[in-house]
DNA sequence: AATGAATGAGGGTTCATTCAT
DNA sequence: AATGAATGAACCCTCATTCAT
């Protein structure tokens, strides 16, 4: 089982105080509702019942303690994750692709359920900050791009996935599962996603929207 | 040709004067860049070249000036441009789904590309502001996912498209190709997208990644 | 007459308010009497009966609200008083250094007395700040040691001085008037300067404090 | 010899440990460097490895610890010197007063130069504190100038100095040594006095600058 | 219609000081 | 004796907004 990266967040420094678990999680909550800018180091002191002062004391600036927040999330947790999942996703009873992306799916789906408010911290803040766009999006693209990218390529081998360019393929997934993301946990708060959404989801994904009866089919 | 939005935005309060249009331009050019929180009123009344007072002379409230950019954008223009696309793009020529999905993305493609600031701050601010999100979001989405329900049924009428629940096969296209803007205009943002991309974009969507030739097919 | 350095200070920037020329003259008082680093600008907002805003509106910070109280005393004023002094006080009536030095220092002392407060303001800061240290205090001392210089070699041509190095007369001169002017006017703040105390003291740097007599004379 | 003014303050308060010795020798380092108020408890104790709670344990206040700096200087340890001063540079051999300044000078030079830093401290200091100007500096030059008063009055009878009234020559002794003192170890920091220059300087003050052969010598 | 000086609430941050351990 | 987490007042500064001109 995976860990729950927010424990993990939480323990990334050593010994940690009450208060300052407290201001992080406050943080978390504010940004992940009102955004970075809009949220004021006066609300995270009053909500998590600690001076401003000894915000400033644990993190320096407003802008460490939001790194503070999503470094952790990015750089320690994730490729780990990543690592992971695949470990537990793809074993031996994975005998499709289609199986492999359900699993990943619903994996994921109950990672970024259990870490949902960073998960929007990020998102929110990646189109802003520049130095998360340039420096730390790549990083975490990359890294699970290259593991996809190696199951993609066995199963085209399988002859399950169509000969196309892996990089296209790719894309296109990595496009249809950011958004199925984005959207389900950014844009409409408290939605869940049932394992049929899934299902339907993945049917489309592997199979496109096209009757394969009709005789335009390419 | 669809008129140009920003022309209609700029037209939408009837004798606007320069001082209003150069406000207008300089501030969705800002709120695009770095965001409506991160931008001041100071900075946009010293690029407009004009003073403080003038703006909120006009405009009355900071958010009244963001509303005044998004609003025509959505509330005037979208729906009228939905129309036209749909005309342009839905001809007797139309004689296949794939037809009007490539006509459709090209379509919006050269349209958001034109209002490709205005689409930025849109897409940015709906994020955080609630009367956005449950308001005009709704508003937008109903009106456009209107329009392609009617031409999804058709086509599955015609046999083209699998007989799926009209809503699955909308919530799909929806989220892909929602994506499919927002990470191309506003996360990659100096990104130009081919002819080729489009194709192959909609090649996944109607036919998926799937070998059709693979025994485990569906 | 030499006009009033204070005035020309605050005309510098051209069409100030009330409000700013309160500023200036509160924080000139204030920073005198207290140093800059110990008054804060609300202190200064409030006794200039000013929100603290408008301070920063003009003045953009408080290290250039210092600055914008020490250059024109530095850069443009004294340069200026350096002439008229020369002009005032070396006429064809000068017949001796001595005298040279007696009007050369009165005429000071009634400056001084007139700009009290920016002078203190300006020896005490001078300490702390090394761009005045290393930037201006050496404008303004090759300013004035440059004009004292060509009087000293004049008056040693004509005989009356001392046929030692002009430099080292000059060093002299300058750590002996400099001392004069910041004890008397730092130090003591409200002590006032009689015309035989001057004398006196030319006195002394004239011709020191040995006994002529005296048969160990050099 | 004269002890080490440093040490004899490190020594005042008996038993110091370690730590407060290194606190108080880098709050002098801090203080003279960047001045009382732009110098941080904070920055003290980090840069002294000792806890913030250290520091107001043993000093109760920033300013205690301010004045513990300041007062052995002046009270302690000046008088004592101030005596052995004179017994060391007023022997049997100092024929001249010329020869007691130049001692003076150089054993004081010396003196200052092992505490540069604390006299730094103090003259910066002297300037904002009302107390140190009003009570300490007094009783400073109150012992210096009654111990030199006596000099100048001993080689008065001599008749080696002038018959002017010993207040007038002892203000300007003390106006134009402690200008000497204060140019060189505050003002120019890195500076280092020749025996040459301390040569010219006695000269100058024994003679002045004028030509003995001018007639118009007073 | 346009200006720009002025505001004051609030923002992030610093800092001397306290106190439980 | 020493720590360092915590405090909260004060600090410098920003900003949307107002208003007299």
């Amino acid at each position: 089982m995976t860990q729950d990266l927010f424990n993990s967040l939480i323990a990334a420094q050593k010994t940690k105080t009450e208060k300052q678990k407290k201001i992080i999680e406050i943080a978390i909550k504010l940004f992940a509702d009102k955004g970075f800018a809009n949220t004021s180091t006066a609300e995270i002191a009053k909500l998590a019942k600690v001076s401003e002062g000894t915000i400033f004391k644990h993190y320096g600036t407003k802008d460490k303690l939001l790194l503070s927040i999503i470094l952790p999330f990015v750089k320690d947790s994730l490729p780990t994750m990543a690592t992971e999942v695949f470990s537990e996703v793809l074993t031996e009873d994975t005998k499709t692709f289609e199986q492999f992306l359900t699993g990943f799916l619903k994996n994921r789906i109950e990672f970024f359920d259990r870490n949902k408010e960073i998960f929007r911290v990020f998102v929110k803040e990646i189109i802003y900050k520049d130095e998360l766009k340039k420096e730390i999006a790549p990083h975490f693209i990359k890294n699970i791009s290259l593991q996809i990218s190696r199951v993609v390529e066995e199963f085209k081998l399988r002859g399950e996935l169509k000969d196309k360019p892996t990089d296209q393929v790719l894309i296109y997934l990595m496009t249809v599962c950011g958004s199925f993301f984005v959207s389900r946990f950014v844009l409409f708060e408290n939605y869940s996603i049932s394992d049929e959404e899934v299902e339907n989801f993945v049917h489309f994904v592997m199979d496109g929207i096209r009757n394969p009866l009709s005789e335009v089919s390419s």
